[in-house]
DNA sequence: CAGTGAGCGAGCTTCCGCTTGACTT
């Protein structure tokens, strides 16, 4: 339809009838398959254009302004899309449909300067032929509203951050940050770990009994549970003496048909969750993982908040239940949405083609991969059928009844091919078969028990169930659960433990043959596997935003501004009128804070020192928490010692306090220099001669004696040597040593990597040298850290 | 990785949301 000249051939690389842009590589790719050859696609790898981040770059003063500049890591890519649309007679602006998406499509408009008559917005919910060839039959323009939403959004997220942050450094410590997805998740642990403590443990004696039918041919047993708990020992003892000699029988059989229904196809924020269930990985393991099956071509685009399949899916979901299962296993079903926010641009989280049961490639990769496969055949599946029965069995000698529950499934339905996994922690088990019984049966009791339960306070979160709370409450999106989770463990707001739990005693008393026998049982409890747990700067930051800016930190924050956003989207209110509205209050909040109070160390007064007199307390220092002797502003120095790992600022004792100022601890000379033992960020150490030697576990920073310590430094020397490589006599700075990940070289305490392709023992002085001088062997720099 | 912590007051830190690579001292 279009004849190309001979020039114009000549520069076919650079030159193209279409240019589509998306925001992923990947799909790029795909979609370029679809369309012709009159189309190239590429992507615009996210947003082009952002505010700078050293800056506020918004003008405050003057309607608030975004000030926006190409991001320095698009720099290239811009230039090169430039170029492209430069020549081309269309560019489709194919970014997704949502408020992000739209964005990116208005800042490449901008950036790549073009035109309304060269340029065409589309948009495509799922990655179909069908759906693309759709999209270009109908374009659009940029919808302007959906662009100041989305620009109201940022600017609101910059404000809050970059003014709250730079407060946290003067008031609290520095390089802190605050905003208003991350400040609200740490409230939530902060807030739960509250409750745990607050929280009383109480508990009751739950008594079971052990059944079977007298004369029926069924020899199976079954267990019931006495309709009453009791409170005290006392009374559950009480009651199981009563029973001795009691006749059992069947009083009423209830039968009630019950079903299950599959849950949704995955959404970001439920992969996270099964995978950290049913796998135990960390949410930015499942994610990425889950980029990898994607770049692959395995799944669809794996941040979604969508649960909807695309009409393709679901079809060939069904060829695939049919062929494996049979029609009777097909259900085919439209779930809805129901998280707060979500905006929908992408299918659900699927594989792409879903007669691939299985994959080729890494056991983790093959391990998500059937986890998406089976919750996405499943959620195509039909219900199962249930058949839920209700035994009540009474005694002669107690006035209320014995409960049997069962459960047979009669058909399994979806639950032949995937179960979703569960929180719940107490592992109580879903009750089995019962044996057929009927009204009036008399049974045998094998065994009575009655056992002391303690109540569980409620759980803390693991990354996976804050991001399910986060969505719920509508806080942060697809793309940024995992880097949030992971930005409150880098600030150390929060941690990630595995905690040993204790031993409790629990009471249990048994009938058994006619005989009662008192037991204690012992059981673990309180043990944490991979849980968030707040730190003392998490409380302590908590406290002051809840204190200064308790709006921001309220979790209906978000959904409400949210509702603001759309009614921008619906072109009933302006965007920087919204902004106006909550910036002044806020800003004005935060000058007061900033004038009006002092430090907030989180100082705590624990008592006097019984040695010198002076006051001890507990604070936050500028690396961690720390106790002091004497107070800040007196003539005499105080005494700073750090807090150990286990210790805590709400809970350390004056006694344990005061311990800390045991050390260092001078043990004695050796080799005529001192030898000492102290504690320092990472655990004891013996310092000598200024070099410093870790104290293993197996001895006590507390008891070790020199005689100890000599032999720790003596392993030390040894172990170094074996480090040694090679030194040069000529130039004793120059060291090539063994370490973690193979050889490499040290000059003046700084490290070179030493090239693939030289053997290191053979390494001249000159070697050396050379090595050092080539740029490309340099260490990869730190984040510049602060020099004393 | 480094074994401190206030103080001198340079210059740094920071948000959320959209996307991958480039790194493996």
């Amino acid at each position: 339809m279009h004849r190309f000249s001979y020039q114009k051939c000549k520069n076919i690389m650079n030159m193209t009838k279409n240019l589509v842009i998306v925001e992923s590589p990947a799909k790029a790719k795909t979609i370029e398959g679809f369309l012709g050859k009159e189309y190239t696609v590429r992507s615009s790898f996210g947003h082009v254009a952002d505010l700078n981040s050293k800056k506020l770059s918004v003008d405050v003063e003057n309607d608030f302004e975004p000030q926006y500049e190409v991001s320095p890591d698009k720099k290239k890519l811009v230039a090169e899309l430039k170029k492209m649309a430069k020549a081309a007679e269309t560019v489709w602006l194919a970014s997704d449909e949502d408020r992000e998406g739209e964005a990116i499509s208005w800042h490449l408009f901008k950036v790549l300067k073009l035109t309304v008559e060269q340029s065409k917005r589309i948009v495509f919910h799922e990655i179909t032929k069908t759906a693309i060839l759709h999209a270009i039959e109908n374009p659009r323009s940029i919808d302007e509203n959906l662009v100041s939403a989305q620009q109201a959004r940022r600017v609101l997220d910059r404000l809050v951050g970059y003014e709250l942050s730079p407060l946290l450094w003067r008031k609290v410590k520095p390089s802190l940050s605050a905003g208003r997805v991350q400040s609200v998740a740490v409230r939530l642990i902060v807030d739960r770990e509250e409750e745990i403590k607050n929280f009383t443990t109480t508990s009751a004696f739950r008594t079971q009994a052990e059944f079977q039918l007298i004369n029926g041919e069924n020899p199976q047993t079954f267990t019931a549970e006495y309709s009453e708990r009791f409170k005290t020992f006392e009374e559950a003892k009480a009651f199981i003496e009563k029973q001795v000699g009691a006749a059992f029988t069947v009083n009423s059989v209830e039968k009630k048909p019950a079903k299950k229904s599959p849950a949704p196809p995955f959404t970001t924020s439920t992969l996270q969750q099964e995978a950290s269930r049913k796998m135990g990985y960390s949410v930015a393991n499942t994610m990425r993982i889950a980029q990898k099956l994607y770049e692959s071509g395995r799944i669809t685009y794996m941040r979604t908040d969508s649960v909807n399949l695309s009409k393709l899916a679901l079809s060939s979901a069904k060829n695939e239940i049919e062929k494996l299962y049979g029609e009777e296993y097909v259900k085919i079903r439209r779930f809805a949405t129901k998280s707060k926010g979500a905006q929908e641009a992408h299918e659900a989280i699927r594989p792409t083609y879903m007669n691939n049961s299985s994959i080729d490639g890494a056991p983790e990769e093959q391990r998500l991969y059937d986890l998406i496969w089976k919750r996405t055949i499943a959620s195509q599946m039909s219900d199962a059928q249930l058949e839920r029965t209700k035994v009540l069995i009474s005694s002669t000698l107690a006035p209320k009844d014995f409960v049997a529950s069962g459960e047979v499934i009669k058909f399994d339905g979806f639950l032949k091919v995937y179960m979703e996994g569960t929180d719940d922690e107490n592992g109580e088990q879903s009750s089995g078969i019962l044996p057929p019984v009927s009204k009036d049966d008399l049974l045998d009791l094998l065994e009575m028990r009655s056992t002391e339960r303690f109540s569980k306070h409620p759980p803390r979160y693991t990354e996976a169930s804050l991001v399910r709370k986060m969505e719920e409450l509508g806080i942060g999106r697809p793309s940024t659960y995992a880097p949030t989770i992971s930005t409150i463990q880098k600030r150390e707001y929060v941690v990630k433990e595995t905690r040993e739990g204790e031993k409790r005693k629990i009471q249990n008393i048994v009938l058994k043959n006619g005989a009662i026998e008192e037991k204690e049982l012992i059981e673990n409890t309180g043990s944490e596997k991979a849980k968030l747990f707040p730190t003392d700067i998490g409380v302590l930051v908590n406290r002051f935003l809840m204190q200064y800016f308790d709006d921001i930190l309220d979790y209906n924050f978000t959904a409400n501004v949210e509702k603001e956003f759309d009614e921008i989207a619906d072109g009933k209110k302006e965007w920087n009128h919204i902004i106006k509205e909550f910036y002044g209050p806020f800003h004005k909040k935060v000058e007061e804070t900033q004038e009006g109070s002092g430090k907030f160390s989180g100082e705590r007064l624990l008592g006097v020192d019984p040695k010198s007199g002076k006051n001890v307390f507990v604070k936050i220092g500028r690396y961690g928490s720390i106790a002091q002797i004497g107070d800040t502003d007196s003539e005499e120095k105080p005494r700073f010692a750090g807090l150990r790992k286990n210790q805590g600022l709400e809970t350390i004792s004056l006694e344990e306090a005061l311990k800390l100022f045991d050390f260092p601890r001078h043990l004695g000379e050796f080799e005529e220099k001192e030898v000492s033992v102290a504690i320092g960020r990472f655990g004891p150490y013996i310092k000598h001669n200024n070099l410093f030697f870790s104290l293993k576990k197996d001895y006590s920073p507390a008891s070790v004696t020199l005689d100890e310590a000599i032999l720790i430094i003596g392993e030390k020397r040894e172990a170094d040597k074996k480090k040694v490589i090679r030194i040069y006599e000529e130039d004793e700075e120059v060291q090539v040593l063994n370490g973690r990940y193979g050889a490499y070289l040290v000059i003046k305490k700084q490290n070179y990597k030493i090239p693939k392709d030289v053997e290191p023992a053979n390494l001249s002085l000159e070697d050396c040298y050379a090595i050092s001088k080539d740029p490309k062997n340099m260490p990869k720099k730190k984040f510049a850290r602060k020099k004393k």
